[in-house]
RNA sequence: GCCGGGGUGGCUCAGCCCGGUAGAGCGGGAGGCUGUUAACCUCUAGGUCGAGUGUUCGAAUCGCUCCCCCGGCGCCA
């Protein structure tokens, strides 16, 4: 039987769902040649569908000709589609083996599939579109459905509504250097690098708002921690304040750890990767306090200074959960955070911080909701206030206390699954050398 | 932008210091094999050594210029 007869593909069954229970039951599998090991007169399969693999066996003696011709002829690859038995066999690589009754080529591949075993990183992300079927990349993108799911789930059930913001904006968030500019019917347009100042227009609607959306930023960083287009998970709620805003950030991070935890077994252990659950409340340290800790490891961090990353490593390394870094410097901040009036030099922010020298996870804080306040932020970092005039405009009409935080999709997997570089975390990764595939 | 590492068959690399005209493993092709575990055995094809330029009788190898890639940093999620 060809493809071309088929009226339907008749998949019943999943590879997950084998195990030696189903010794005897007939199965019919859909997926691709893993691997393919001939000896004359038998030749093994490893079959793939997106659950896992299988050995597949053929003997000549006992599989029907057609069949066994097909998985001679058949290379590394391709698409099939076979009916078999299953049975438990010792011998094979996940103690089941589906003997072949009927073996499908849906879709013959080229003879030299160009991913081997010692295939480099560069090269495997050349070939990202291959790359992508491996076990390992597949595993990664479940997880990374099932994170969004987890934040869906908790966010929606603690009241929020989920947003869609415009990627296409007319300014910045915080300046202009890092925007991707475009062209926009004779004017300049640019790509969006954070949803949060549309956010906060949402709120007196809505209350609380969250989004998944991509952010983009044009920055030359050269390390595994940075994309130019990431997703970017984002929320605001309104009548609310900076400690609010943590118990939401440090909720959402439990829920995702134990959401993963419980429903992606096969993929962590395919990956290698073990998930604490962190325990609730997460530690909250201060700014000062973050300081004396990187001085007792024998850093000097300059007050009023961002950490730097060796600084920021050394103080995490201290942590065996996430810690939110809270009270940030003014003088570090963007300029929509909101002083602490009880001493205007530090901000009411804070950084969620993964622990063992991971680093930020997330970054939050209460915004400013008075008019004057901000205008006097505005021009203390020398903005031009024309560029944000809906922006400001929001503070003339009833603007209530609110706080929001974002946090790096792919940031989170990195730290969940304890991938060695972000763009393992992506699709089709874009970094400043890689715009395509 | 700064610091460091690197570009040699399809892939991963050796050769470069001490110049003599390119090699291995894997992958591909052909053949063999009834229990493999990214099988094994035999045969075989495949490279203007990142680009340009200089030195030299002779450059993958030495000098200069440039391009690209990788890691780290600044910044950030």
């Amino acid at each position: 039987m060809t493809s071309k007869e088929l009226k339907t593909y008749g998949k019943s069954d999943y590879v997950s769902e084998l195990d030696s229970s189903s010794a005897g039951k007939i199965v019919t599998l859909t997926g691709f040649v893993h691997r393919k090991r001939e000896h004359g007169g038998v030749i093994f399969i490893i079959f793939r569908d997106p659950t896992g693999i299988v050995q597949v066996a053929g003997h000549r003696k006992h599989a029907s000709q057609a069949a066994f011709e097909a998985m001679q002829q058949v290379t590394l690859e391709s698409a099939i589609r076979l009916i078999g038995k299953v049975q438990v066999d010792k011998r094979a690589p996940t103690g089941i083996e589906i003997h072949v009754t009927s073996f499908e080529i849906v879709s013959l591949a080229g003879s030299e599939w160009p991913l081997e075993k010692d295939a480099g990183d560069a090269f495997l992300y050349d070939k990202r579109h291959l790359y992508l079927r491996s076990p390992s990349q597949t595993a990664i993108m479940q997880i990374k459905a099932e994170i969004s799911r987890a934040a869906h789930e908790h966010l929606d059930g603690e009241g929020f509504t989920e947003i869609f913001p415009p990627i296409l904006v007319s300014a910045s968030v915080e300046g202009g250097a890092t925007l991707f500019p475009l062209e926009y019917f004779g004017s300049t347009a640019y790509l969006s690098q954070s949803a949060q100042l549309y956010e906060e227009a949402a709120i007196c609607g809505l209350e609380k708002v969250y989004l998944i959306a991509p952010s983009f930023r044009a920055e030359k960083h050269r390390t595994r921690r940075h994309l130019t287009e990431f997703w970017h998970l984002e929320a605001e709620l309104t009548f609310a304040t900076h400690d609010d805003i943590m118990g939401v950030e440090e909720r959402l991070v439990h829920a995702i750890c134990k959401h993963i935890k419980s429903k992606c077994k096969r993929q962590l252990t395919l990956l290698g990767a073990k998930i604490k659950v962190p325990s609730l409340p997460f530690k909250r340290i201060t700014y000062d306090e973050a300081i004396e800790i990187a001085a007792q490891q024998g850093f000097k961090a300059s007050w009023g200074e961002d950490f730097g990353r060796e600084i920021e490593r050394a103080i995490s390394q201290q942590f065996k959960e996430p810690f939110f870094i809270k009270g940030y410097p003014t003088s570090a901040r963007s300029f929509y955070h909101l002083p602490d009036p009880d001493r205007p030099e530090v901000t009411l922010s804070s950084d969620l911080i993964a622990p063992g020298g991971f680093g930020e996870l997330t970054s939050g804080g209460q915004r400013i909701h008075d008019l004057d306040q901000l205008m006097e932020r505005i021009h203390e970092q020398s903005l031009d206030p024309s560029s944000y005039s809906w922006y400001l405009e929001l503070r003339e009409f009833g603007l209530p206390p609110h706080a929001g935080f974002g946090m790096g999709l792919e940031r989170c997997l990195v730290w969940l699954l304890g991938l060695k570089h972000i763009r393992e975390a992506c699709l089709f990764p874009r970094t400043p050398s890689r715009i395509r595939p």
